[in-house]
DNA sequence: TGTTAGCACTCAAAACTTTCGAGTGCTAAC
DNA sequence: GTTAGCACTCGAAAGTTTTGAGTGCTAACA
């Protein structure tokens, strides 16, 4: 058992016993409860006194007198940190939680909602952050009369298209030479790379065909935003009535609307990302307060990391209320990284064949 | 004012007063209320005889002896089949709504988070749907060793790419002929044709590409799926906490969560461009029971549709309760399709310049 | 010195009661 | 046909009582 500065091991026990009564029941746990759920053998009366103690260090408190206690945020964590000490590897049924799918998207997707439906709460999972952004290939052809396609491939995964008008066919000459054109300035060029003097310059030698040329540059940024901007899939939303302290509409409104709008979300994930290589599980815990959105402060949020084999990494996270069964849901989001790390290597492996 | 068989003209001014004003303050509304509020000068006592009458015709109904009274699905109906046919103009700040954008896609949730803002209730806007579904191109590329990019462009507006991992480069020869027997076999089907024979026959001849054919084969097969399954954009989801008589948890979360599924919105959707022919406006609104939907039998659902120059057509709609502001909410739906429509047009004109 | 039994006290939640008033239906008179 | 008047209904709001879980303190005990 852990020492603490402050708690010797019996206070200890007995703040992880009202921390796990409280999360199993939801009701303030008192005095009497805690004597004979804990195997210390001690009266109400000798309880009382040491949850006192705790009640003044600030790891529980009472809402109101004559009522029991319910941990504050420091209990929780407290309580959280020794559990993810311990370890203790709560087995989950295993496996057969994905099928097999071919699309990254789609796969995403899935795993937002099988999570979900697992833990019942809501669920966020992002798209791999991929680190190389060159522009890798570049082409145009011709659709048909009238109608161009422009592919662009950047990085290592991410292909975009942009179908463009024009008022007239041109000839393979034509196409060609722009082909020509775009591969000697954009191959290989990074994307900070491509700025408006290269634009200026390249519609200058394009002469005629700069409105084509304005078309195509939309088409590359937007594929940039797409490499950079992460696409975040969320899944279980509805799930935040069922938690939330119904009575405070707002609240419930506000973190709904985080959930429909995602940009927030983005600082959540980037605040993840930036602790994923110190730990080796990749398991985040923030508590409240910890939150790095404010629509979240009420609640607990879980976070994981996986990882792609190139080295892209993608957050998954599950947020719920302060309240949330953290053994389960700690358990259940390593087993869903560890399967998406089998089938991404097993992936990896087809590909190579 | 229209006839009724059942409703001569006195009724229908109360009725219409009945609704209007619960529309209003939300409160079931008593025969004193209508007797001054209308212009008919008559006694609450004989609203009241006619109040009994319209009860017993099933238009509005008493939430419980000694309360006021509330509109009936039938009675809302009535007053909204009376408001479409009056057709006043009411006027609503127009333009500069939407922003101008390039992407369909960019500007459909716009559209739905316009349409939420200024209305406050839940939205869902959907990409049109396009009829030609043919393969109007497609082309093999290489990006780099042992990548290469599929090219599809399925009727007139999407194109969709698919990377594939090969485990050896291939010569341009080698490319060109993959392009040919693509096209020989592909180009101008309409999807319906691609069946397994033909898939068969393809992978008879291309021997030992077979493999990368197959990978080629799931990008089309997506590329139908982007086809048919229409993009639904949703926004202001988190408004029916708002309306939803909170309480009822369960029905809110359902709600919810047919928003976040979004699967069944679709049926809404066939249900609404079936109609649109019919009516010039295209407006229509779902009463209750009249929704199509299990879990927005609840709600009222106003829909529009637009249409873009090629003949592909989109809805709009817009969920709320019962008892929402549908003199605004219609108008702001016809200036939004309006204002869509104009942009299209001058989409067109652009791109035949 | 740490533990415990006992007791007075607190206070939210639940159950019950009272009051209030908006609204009704009916009847009789205009 | 319309209306004034009146007894009646019943939900909502406000107030009251009861209940019981839980506390803190004190005094006694090992």
């Amino acid at each position: 058992m852990q020492q603490n500065d402050e708690l010797d091991d019996r206070k200890v026990k007995i703040l992880k016993a009202i921390v796990a009564n409280y999360l199993e029941t939801g009701e303030p746990v008192g005095s009497r409860t805690i004597s004979k759920y804990t195997d210390l053998n001690l009266s109400s009366a000798t309880i009382r006194n040491e949850m006192a103690d705790l009640e003044e260090l600030g790891y529980i408190i009472q809402p109101h007198t004559s009522a029991g206690r319910i941990p504050t945020d420091a209990g929780y964590r407290f309580y959280v940190d020794s559990m993810m000490q311990e370890k203790e590897e709560t087995e989950v049924e295993k496996g057969a939680l994905l099928e097999r799918v071919d699309r990254l998207e789609v796969l995403l997707k899935q795993v937002a909602k099988v999570l979900a439906y697992n833990t019942q709460y809501a669920t966020m999972v992002t798209a791999p952050k991929y680190l190389n952004k060159q522009i890798k290939f570049i082409q145009l052809s011709q659709v048909d009369e009238g109608q161009l396609v422009a592919v662009i491939v950047v990085g290592d995964n991410v292909a975009k298209n942009q179908l463009i008008k024009v008022s007239r066919g041109l000839s393979n000459e034509e196409v060609l030479k722009f082909n020509i054109l775009l591969n000697t300035f954009l191959q290989g060029a990074s994307l900070q790379d491509i700025n408006l003097e290269m634009m200026q310059t390249m519609k200058r030698q394009a002469g005629e065909y700069a409105e084509i040329l304005e078309k195509i540059f939309e088409g590359i940024i937007e594929a940039i935003h797409q490499a950079e901007e992460l696409e975040i899939y969320t899944s279980g939303t509805s799930n935040i009535l069922k938690y939330s302290e119904l009575g405070d509409l707002s609240k419930t409104s506000a973190l709904l609307e985080t959930f429909e709008d995602k940009k927030e979300l983005n600082q959540l994930i980037d605040e993840t990302l930036k602790f994923t290589d110190e730990e080796g599980s990749g398991i985040q815990i923030y508590i409240g307060d910890e939150a790095p959105v404010q629509n979240m402060k009420d609640c607990s949020i879980v976070t994981a990391t996986y990882e792609m084999p190139e080295g892209a990494k993608g957050t998954i996270g599950i947020i719920g209320p302060k309240r949330m069964d953290y053994k389960k849901v700690v358990s259940t989001l390593k087993n869903l990284t560890d399967e998406l790390d089998a089938i991404f290597r097993k992936e990896e492996k087809r590909g190579e064949e």
